[in-house]
DNA sequence: GTCTATAAATAGATAGAC
DNA sequence: GTCTATCTATTTATAGAC
């Protein structure tokens, strides 16, 4: 313990204490690359930067992981597995089993902002692994966006059916919602954190997203919504 | 004309010919560079490439530009001045003279998709600049994004007076259009370029966005829209 | 104006001591 | 398991010839 484990300017991250177990130090310079990944990008993360904030030398980071690369191929798996991945499907349960149109919705969209807003970095991990044409943002793609589609489709085809929603292509529907929810998370995070145009909160945005999808903002003469 | 120009990979880009006057030579190289780091970001972008592209030495580049970073400001007015800039209020001037609500949206969706269905560099350039905390974010924000709320909010104020549209925050109204139409933009140019989930035309979307925006997407037993 | 050559700094990756 | 020291390639940037 005579050795200073911290380097120069006390960076360090997590529980970086002297000596630790190869899959627990392991898993803590992933941690650190996920962190400086989401705010630089891959090209722009060198790997002293994460030996330093790891609280380790850069060799340790080559012992763990042979390249460059393979850190970000343990950051999918890390991501995958431990980030307690959101699940559309069970955050609407409930109120599809009731056919509540306004409680599918807003408890989709309310999760999913809250989901970004606890962990920010992992939107603009997906973001520059788009841009940087990543495996990452294509796995996600792959599992999770079909999935939200096909599921949220599926149950806008069945109220469809049932006569509760127009005749438009859910696929159409899907990405409008997803595409206000979204969008404004991503203005929380990463162009507007200060919420100098709209500061709402989570549940009322995700209120009035609904609202919006589902009865429109026009007030036909014929109709007095509200 | 006895020296090679373009250089080992056949690369060069725009009107590479050689020895051109210093303005134009200027130019060439700043387009190259938009070109380069919208596809790989700033900092995944070295000066050795934006040279080979250009078709000149990497030395050239920085007689133009001192530094790396002085490009990317020379991009910015670049950007400002020379790119036809998506004028909002233009494109809706029509519409809004004759406070046809449907034109408005929808014409300033269909103008928004298809510039950025022209341009995509300049959407990815935006991205990386704002994960990157570059100025052009900064300013693309200042002048660009507060415009539009300015100017559709103002809007969508006057339409509620009327008793055309309901009460509700314009700023939440604007930012779910603009999330429908930004998002589906992001989805073609980014993360679904083959449009696997959904592939529908500029019009048909800017259609099919305005048509949810005003009228919603809910059937009640009251309302028979349609 | 343009090039080749090269300096200076920094990147990823390895060797070998403890 | 961890470090210091080092290697090699790359990157930004400059000098000087043509």
């Amino acid at each position: 313990m005579s050795k200073q484990v911290s380097s120069v300017s006390d960076v360090t991250i997590g529980t970086g204490s002297a000596r630790m177990a190869g899959e627990e130090r392991r898993g803590q310079i992933v941690e650190v690359a996920v962190s400086l990944f989401s705010k630089k990008g891959f090209r722009g993360t060198t790997t002293k930067e994460i030996a330093q904030a790891a609280g380790v030398s850069e060799a340790m980071v080559f012992r763990h992981f042979a390249t460059k690369e393979d850190l970000y191929a343990a950051i999918i798996d890390h991501k995958a597995l431990c980030s307690g991945t959101f699940e559309p499907e069970q955050a609407a349960a409930d109120a599809i089993a009731r056919n509540d149109d306004r409680a599918v919705f807003q408890s989709l969209a309310q999760s999913a902002l809250e989901y970004h807003e606890k962990d920010p970095e992992f939107q603009r991990l997906l973001l520059y692994s788009a841009l940087e044409k990543h495996e990452l943002a294509e796995m996600f793609w792959e599992q999770f966006v079909k999935r939200v589609y096909k599921f949220l489709g599926d149950y806008i085809r069945k109220r469809q059916s049932d006569g509760a929603m127009i005749e438009m292509d859910p696929a159409i529907i899907v990405r409008s919602f997803v595409g206000m929810v979204m969008h404004h998370s991503l203005n929380n995070n990463l162009w507007d954190p200060g919420r100098r145009l709209l500061s709402i909160s989570n549940q009322e945005a995700a209120r009035q997203f609904t609202e919006i999808l589902l009865g429109g903002i026009y007030l036909t003469p014929s109709t007095t919504r509200k």
